[in-house]
DNA sequence: GAGTGGTCTAGACCACTAG
DNA sequence: TAGTGGTCTAGACCACTCG
């Protein structure tokens, strides 16, 4: 067995409560022999799940479930796009304006050539029918190379992913507040100068080269983000 | 050599830039050769610049050096205090308030007995002399057993960790955007019903032991911080 | 095909905690 | 002191890129 596929069956087994008594996992030799598998299989998976903040290490002691229920949270370290983020809600989009043109000042912004062509594409984002953000994103056709409007009122995460096959590796993202101008505050429903949290999202394939790069100005009143800070 | 102590080197050869001219990491091969350690020393100290986010890999390629420059921004993942985030400037503090009290609706949020000594903290906290942030910080006397004006107006995490010998292990985070009250803005000279970041903090011993819960409210104009997501 | 990082084995000993 | 997780060795083979 490989420690990913591990990992999977302990979270789920994490999620569904089944530690949640002793409040700690089983031993490595107790894991080893429950699955059979060797130790390095077994610390590799526990390894993937300290980074996840599910469990947290006590040398001597044991690992221990990080109880963290921040339901209805967005995770800072999601590179999964926002649908992934709320099972169970409806995550929509209306497509406020798509375009494909060729890179002028974006262009360092994309760290691409200033010329390249590139989707532009804004996006009224709904959690459950309610408007939760505004996304203005950039995409490289070199990368993506078709989107319409469909696409784009769909989940496009999922098209990169699952029908572009493209593997999304890392983000470096900024976050911050601001006031809303005018146009932003009708989309979302407030007002003018109404706080707004913005996070700016550089998102990279998996082999370094970026891809998409986005800024998202999120419903202060609706929008929460989460970060389980690990010391390394 | 310890692993710990080959990632440490590594990182100060990267953000000193050795590594600039070819964008990556010699190989592993090369690093074992290099500094007379194992395949093992190797690969676990790259892992934690990879949690890091100093460095990506390509397999097949090498470990690829990852542009940051994230100057003057605030680390999400920062479990160190805000005096490590700013080296080079001056970060104080002016003490609001300081009591020693008994937990009561706090008692949630620590975790705690109701009725349970703590420390209950406000402070102003100064960027190179500028209003940068208002900090409500409560600290369990279980774990933090004094505090007074002069170490409150210093580093209190050096004084946790230098002084008391405690060991942060972990944060959780919430970060939302809220408007001001007027008591707020005018602490950080800016008016009421303006943007703030807000970051709830609560800090973890190694051991998994909560001591320590905040709630910092960011200047919104000054306030910028940065995460490097990674697929796990 | 050579070279890169990724996975895996089968052990050993160390550091820390209180099962 | 027994049991826990942490570090480490010395190999082997696999998956992927194109140095």
């Amino acid at each position: 067995m490989k420690y990913r596929e591990l990992a999977k069956i302990l979270k789920v087994e994490i999620d569904k409560g089944k530690y949640h008594d002793t409040g700690k996992l089983p031993t490595e030799p107790e894991l080893m022999e429950h699955f059979g598998v060797t130790r390095y299989c077994v610390r590799n998976a526990i390894a993937l799940l300290v980074d996840l903040g599910d469990v947290y290490p006590v040398q001597g002691s044991g690992m221990f479930v990080r109880e963290n229920k921040r339901e209805g949270c967005l995770n800072i370290n999601n590179t999964r796009g926002m649908t992934s983020e709320f099972p169970g809600h409806a995550v929509s989009s209306k497509v406020i304006k798509l375009e494909q043109r060729e890179a002028g000042k974006d262009s360092t912004r994309l760290k691409c050539a200033s010329g390249a062509k590139i989707y532009s594409v804004s996006r009224l984002r709904l959690l459950d029918g309610e408007p939760f953000a505004i996304e203005y994103a950039l995409y490289l056709k070199e990368f993506v190379p078709y989107l319409n409007e469909e696409i784009a009122n769909g989940s496009i995460y999922s098209y990169i992913r699952e029908d572009l096959g493209l593997i999304p590796g890392f983000a470096d993202k900024l976050m911050y507040a601001r006031k809303l101008d005018h146009g932003q505050a009708d989309l979302l429903g407030l007002s003018a100068g109404d706080p707004a949290l913005v996070v700016e999202d550089d998102a990279y394939l998996s082999n370094g080269r970026l891809f998409n790069a986005g800024t998202v100005y999120y419903h202060y009143e609706k929008a929460t983000f989460f970060n389980l800070a690990d010391l390394k």
